[in-house]
DNA sequence: TAGGTTTGCTTCAAACTTGAACCAAGAGTG
DNA sequence: CACTCTTGGTTCAAGTTTGAAGCAAACCTA
């Protein structure tokens, strides 16, 4: 079988998206870092949770939601906790689930961080691309992550695995 | 002034978009560490370099290129260098510069593993993108980087820092 | 041409990520 | 009920990234 390499559209397509993506990161990460001392994925570790019901999430739903390793969110959770940010609780109804829960500090962090945050996203993407560039940027998204999903994902995402907020 | 939030449209695209960078990173990481044994971010430092004239670079100019930190790269390039992929000559007229060379064993390396990554990236994206698509994602991603750049990088982009291959 | 600033790159410590164990608790089966 | 398999989560060691210094070689500018 030989190799379909990529088209020279494909490939300007590839590395312009490299490129955007590492310089995108790199600036939201320091955003972050200088406003509220912490990286990207912590704080959408904290957005996370404000947006969940009591604020209280299981750590593989969140792991999942965030498409992030576990280990790696027992990592950073560990960090958040020491800051007084989360809290864990162990479920009642399943002895080996912990939860995690966003403590009222957490929530005025990320309240106050937010708009911070927010103004970084916009003036990165979307104060510059048009409303139907969003649209493509999500189709785009949409089926790259549907794609990458099928292969991996849970054959059943319309049956929860555990209950709505355990505790 | 009041936080102009994201509406719902960007904020799905934002999701989205997040979602399919994780993914798409994990997949490729994944892919090579396993047929490569290599980070993608190695692997674009040799497949860099593998395109450069006499296959080689300045430090600089190839951070730059892959829109990373100078640290990051020293890094990078003294492991790559530990394992024979790519050498590191001075620069003959810039006494401070060091330059990045791709051994024929990176060389080798490289023309091994771009089948695999190609196929990589090409199921995970271009399977699965219209050529519209194709183009929609590069101007996406030019837009964003650019914009990007303009605030810290070099206002004299036209202007070469460094002789071609310096050596 | 001395003195101060910038540039190119590396080094260092601290923080983070990875993947492979590991452990305990549920689930399925006889 | 035992016995096994799976699941939820953590731990551990090794590898990577970060940002702040550090260092030496250019580059001014007087």
């Amino acid at each position: 079988m030989t190799t379909r390499w990529l088209t020279p559209e494909e490939q300007r397509a590839w590395r312009a998206y490299m490129a955007a993506t590492h310089l995108l990161e790199d600036a939201i990460d320091r955003q972050l870092q200088q406003d509220a001392g912490m990286p990207h994925l912590y704080y959408s570790i904290l957005a996370t949770l404000s947006e969940a019901p009591e604020r209280r999430l299981r750590m593989t739903d969140l792991a999942e939601g965030l498409k992030i390793t576990r280990p790696r969110l027992t990592y950073a959770v560990t960090r958040l906790e020491k800051d007084g940010l989360v809290g864990r609780e162990s479920c009642r109804w399943d002895k080996r689930g912990s939860i995690a829960v966003l403590t009222d500090e957490g929530m005025a962090e990320v309240e106050r961080a937010a708009p911070g945050h927010v103004e970084a996203v916009r003036s990165a993407i979307f104060d510059r691309l048009s409303p139907e560039q969003v649209g493509q940027l999500e189709e785009i998204s949409r089926v790259i992550a549907d794609g990458l999903q099928e292969d991996t994902g849970d054959e059943v995402p319309w049956r929860r695995r555990s209950s709505p907020s355990c505790s």
